[in-house]
Formats: C-alpha cells, structure tokens, sequence
DNA sequence: AACGTTTGTCCAGTATATCAGACAAAAAAT
DNA sequence: ATTTTTTGTCTGATATACTGGACAAACGTT
C-alpha cells in the first residue's frame, strides 16, 4: 500500500520537539533519536537532531558521538551531519537473515512483483500502526522504499485487516486511535464496519481495499501465519485501481498462494 | 570474501564476558547487547545476554524490556527469546535508501552475481575488522549472507588492501592489531608486505588474491570512491579458486567497470 | 513429593549521568 | 571589519539509574 503524506506517531518516551523540564534516561533519547531519524529520512547535524528530539545540545552531543563510536550512526559529506550507519545495516541484514520466514517472505515478494509486474510489499504492525516492511516494484527489479518505514494508519491499510485479526473487538476499539479512522480525503470510516471488515478477512484470509489512502491503487493483503496461527506479516499486491477485474482475480490467486506458502512453514526462528 | 570460523572483536566499551564491578552506562550496554546478538546471530534469553555482555541480570532485564517495547528488539518463540526486531530491519532499510552510492552498489552486486554467477559483495571496515555488508550468489538471486556482518581481519581479504589506502604506513601500523597478520591457516602475513600491496592495490585501482581466509577461494576487490576519493565500501567478487584464467580477466574487467561506475557518482548522500 | 536451581522482578544505596548554563571558537549576518 | 548567532565542548549540582543481592515463582532434578 503506498502511503501519501502521512503523519505518523510512534512510542516515543517524550514528545518530540516538547522541551521537557524532566531529566530523561540516555537510553530513552538513543531511541527518541533513532525514531526521529527514521522519521527525517535525512542526515542531520547533532543540533538539529537535539532540536527535533527537544534533548538538551550536551546530551546530544554526547549521544550522537557514542553512536558514531559504534557506528550506529555515521558521519556523512563533510558538514558534521549524521545518519544510521553501517551497525544499522548490519543488524537489519541479521534480523532479516535469521527469521526464516521473513527471508523466505522477502524472496516470494521479489518473484511476486517480477510475476505480476506491479509492486509487491511485506507489511507488519508498528506500535499502534501498520508499516511497510520491504517493497519490490515490478518494474524494476530494485528496490523502490518510499514506503519502507513510514507508519500509517491502520484502517487505511488492507493489511491492517489481517493484521489485526487475532485481537477481539474491545482489544480493537482500545488499540487503533480514534482519529486514524479518518482517510487522507477527509471521510471518516466507520469504527465497528473495519472490526467487522477484521473479522471477515481473517476468516477469508484475504482482503481487497480500493482507493483507502490514496484514489488510485487497488491493494491486495493475504496473512502470513506463524505456527500459532497468528498473522505477524503479510503480503502484498499494489496494483493500479484501473486494473482489468479478470486481472485482480489473478493477483489475488497468486498472492494467496504465495501467502499460504510460506505460512506452511517451520516457526520464523531456529 | 568469504570468511570461515572467524575471532572476532569490536570497540566495545566492556569486555564480553568479563565480569566488571565498575558500572556502566546504560547506552553503554545497549551497544554491547546489541553487539553481541550481531556476533550470536541467533534468538537469545535475557539471562543468557547478560551473561554474554558481563551485565547484571537486573539490568539486562530492564535494558531488553525497553529494548523491546521499542521493537529494536522482539520476542520470538514462546520461551522468552529476543532477537533484532523490526525497527532494526527499517533502520537498516533506511541506510540503504537514503545513501545513494550503497543504493546503486547494492543494485551493481545483484547484476554481477547474476552475469557471472559468482557470490558478489558490497564490504566495509568495521572498527578495525572488514565486514561483509551485502551478499549475493550468483547461482541464486536470494540473498546469501553467511558472511554478512561477520567481522573479519583486514590483512586477510583483497577488500582490505584497498579500505585502507588513504592511511600513511604509520597509520596502518597503528590500525591493524599486530594478530590479525596471522592467517587461518597459521601463516604469519608480513606486515611491510602488506602494507606495500595496500599502496601497490590503491594505485592501480584493484586487487586479487587467493587462499587467504581460506584456501578454496579467488577474490577480487575493485574500490568504490566517494567524492573525496576515499574508498569507503568495495564490490568484490568470490570465485572458487580453480576459476579459469580468462575467466579471471573477465571478472576483473566487469568489476572495475562496475565499481569505477559507482565512484563516478553524485555523493553518497543528498 | 521434596529439593535444588534458575528466572524475573523488586529494593535501597550510592556513584554518576543528565542537565542548564557558561564559554571560546566558528560561522553567519550586517 | 565588526557584530551577532550558532556550534561544540565543558563544568558542577543533584536527581536518579545502575547495581548487588533478596525474594517468590517457575522449572528442573532426584
């Protein structure tokens, strides 16, 4: 599902930007400016990033320069700014090499999109929204990630209708905040038809969505399961909402194979 | 490269294992948990980290709670085991998306595994180690990454030769640990031969070798330049070592063209 | 069933990390 | 050239985080 112009909340510690009279643990402002980094998508200088995060400069600073000492984070062009480094790459790559499922995910979502020629995606939950996990294009077999990391919310998702399908009604209702149920267009989605919608595509094991955060994509979702059941992952079609109906019964067939495939298999770790 | 049972030691701020009754920060130990889940590669129990990062188990506890509501790490299983979560996954893809140059050579690694269905690399220096950063088979266009992030010394790899060309001699000197000259196979490595070949490798723009990390490969290392000239990243490609000779010579050409290609680009980051 | 070991949380003490603000240097503005 | 603003580091105070060890529950062994 290819987001617009979202505005995204995560679990931070503290407000960003909030300036904080409270002493905050440095453990708390690594990942306030972990997350504000994933939010920018653009290196920064320590003292914008101590502005962004509304950190104190000298814990900033002092932050910053332990994470580039791990390499963390590094030194980017010759200006003093910042972005994840090399560790970053690494740790993704080991979280990606490990879950089995995950990898095998990833390899049935680049043959997916090669397959259909449209863009495929895994997509998971983030906190209290929905995420795009990978995204191949089937245009080109590289990687297009406008879409990797942004949250949005989860009623403009088809996935979001899988994703949440082991939560009962009341979990629901406590667990999606009131206003992500309003699309980018202004129209409000009712709260009890996307519980109702959870429930039904989680018996189906499908789920079709058309112009939900934007007019022109048609979004296709099947679940991966693990062994108990639980759909953590799913997988992905976004195809243009002009797309012959003859075709949408393809993409679905496909996917839902695919889907299913994968949640045949042993749990996601060793 | 491809790196067999390998030592391995970063810039921790502790040692692991090493009981030590100085307390330390907490963003200290973060950086060493996370450290040694990169150096473990599997899913591990809270007690079982803070034996291997010497912390107390208090602190381990409270360290992987907040980890983990964090999603830098989740849990996996159902028997308390943690392992890099998805928010490592998206700083990781974030890395990749936004560094333009590693974009492209991850794009050029792909394309030359598939042309010459050899195992091709994108690498680094990590800490006074080179690591493996990205990893394709040629045989099969999913990712191979045994030897990803996996810490290997420097004097062993054709990569090596070429990372640390922009340092004078007495900078190498002080660089490489006077063990990492011994290989694997328990040749002892000259370090003046090294760091001539270090000189000889940065001045014609490549370097092969053979049967250093271990005796059944051909590795050729071509730089990857930034726009100050320095060789920050590297595309190798990994042949069995009985590879025909003129196969050498093809291999060779394609990645310098490759990796001259990528050094001829706009910089790393916007 | 009884006993021993390990786990996960809790608690109080104290060493120290976080912070506001100072400061000099660098950069930007006039 | 001068003045103003911003940067990056430094310092001391004190609120608190890290820790060892205690504890109950869970697990493993006999």
């Amino acid at each position: 599902m290819q987001a617009l112009s979202v505005k995204v909340a995560t679990n931070l510690s503290s407000d960003l930007k909030a300036a904080t009279p409270d002493r905050q643990k440095g453990i708390d402002r690594v990942i306030d400016l972990l997350e504000g980094l994933l939010r920018l998508r653009a290196p920064a200088k320590p003292g914008d990033l101590a502005r962004l995060i509304g950190a104190p400069r000298s814990t900033t600073y002092e932050i910053v320069n332990r994470l580039v000492t791990a390499e963390l984070l590094d030194y980017v062009g010759n200006d003093g700014r910042v972005y994840f480094g090399r560790s970053m790459q690494l740790f993704g790559a080991a979280f990606a090499d490990v879950n089995t499922v995950y990898r095998r995910a990833v390899a049935a979502m680049t043959a997916l999109a090669a397959e259909t020629q449209v863009t495929a995606q895994v997509c998971a939950l983030r906190g209290s929204k929905y995420v795009v996990l990978d995204s191949r294009s089937g245009a080109a077999l590289h990687r297009i990630t406008s879409d990797v990391g942004v949250e949005v919310p989860i009623p403009w998702t088809a996935s979001g209708r899988l994703l949440l399908g082991h939560m009962t009604a009341e979990a629901i209702r406590a667990f999606v905040p009131d206003e992500d149920f309003r699309l980018p267009d202004g129209r409000l989605l009712n709260r009890e038809d996307f519980i109702a919608d959870v429930m039904t595509c989680t018996a189906q094991g499908w789920c079709e969505t058309t112009g939900l955060a934007d007019h022109f994509t048609r979004c296709f979702a099947a679940p991966i399961r693990d062994t108990d059941g639980l759909c953590r992952m799913t997988l992905c079609l976004v195809a243009p909402v002009d797309t012959a109906p003859d075709q949408h019964a393809i993409f679905l067939a496909r996917l839902r194979a695919a889907a299913a495939q994968l949640s045949l298999q042993e749990p996601s770790f060793p």
